[in-house]
DNA sequence: GTTCAATAGTTCTATATTAAACTAATATTT
DNA sequence: AAATATTAGTTTAATATAGAACTATTGAAC
């Protein structure tokens, strides 16, 4: 699937590039996302269960740094998992701004359950690729996503 | 950012790969977008004008699956589209279930201006991998693409 | 210590996205 | 030829997402 654009040899590599990195990146999330869907969770639901799993109960700001996502979505995703009783909202004495979201019993029971499961559906994606080109993959994206911090403090300055 | 989780060598290295191959598209796509924001355009709007400009008119079908979209969600972005007068819809002669999208002239203007500009940023953004960093990340990209080929034909027999 | 600035979350608006139900047109089967 | 199946597109419902305006709380500056 290369691009069909007519522009300099260095431009044309580096389209070629991204397509092919958005194309695996989109069609491997949306399969994986396909699984979540029969699991009865969207991809953001499962990503702030297992952020919590992980990482234990966090505000929602810094849920939203993991997620990379914005504040007003991080408040819709916690409140239909709050709805379902997967999470719990937690007003912190200190500061009261701030909301901690924990995983309730029963959303820690789910997430223990699905994640497993969605691991070995990623393990079964990659399997395409050896040892090796998995680590490197990772070491590419990586570069990529240095970039994304250095950009970032450059705005901020 | 590694994972958290503990579990066998071969799942982790699995999931540290995917990890960051979400990471870096998902970081790429939102600084991307953000321009194409700042142009007038959602990545979807942008990537139907895109792709009518360099392959032409196409049914609603077809620049689905380039997009890999859904029907309804082209239906969708093609109504923005049209309400703008950057496409129209025409309805094929032969069989009137198919309607034919094209770029109007004022589409055309603007995706030829757009598109040098987003072509650019995308060099940009590619610039921190080496020209043989950029072809090995898109051969792995495309051996987890195959892949989806191959599940998909699984499923249609 | 009162005013101003920064921070955490919420709400609102607009668009995106999927899946499923639906309509219209065409093709196939019997 | 009539019944059935397939295909293209639309509509609807539920959730996601970004960004901007807003509220409430805390911190800083004068």
């Amino acid at each position: 699937m290369p691009t069909h654009f007519k522009g300099s040899l260095k431009t044309i590599r580096s389209l070629n590039a991204f397509i092919n990195l958005m194309r695996a990146s989109e069609s491997v999330i949306g399969r994986l996302q396909k699984r979540l869907s029969a699991e009865g969770l969207t991809a953001s639901q499962f990503g702030a269960l297992e952020t919590l799993l992980h990482l234990g109960p966090l505000c929602q700001t810094e849920l939203g740094k993991k997620l990379l996502k914005t504040d007003g979505n991080v408040t819709m995703v916690v409140n239909h998992l709050e709805k379902r009783g997967l999470v719990k909202r937690v007003r912190a004495g200190e500061d009261r701004r701030f909301v901690s979201v924990h995983l309730t019993p029963k959303g820690r029971a789910l997430i223990q359950t699905i994640f497993p499961r969605h691991a070995g559906a990623i393990q079964e994606e990659m399997s395409v690729l050896s040892v090796s080109e998995q680590e490197k993959l990772r070491n590419l994206c990586r570069k990529l996503g240095r970039k994304n911090k250095m950009i970032k403090k450059e705005i901020i300055k």
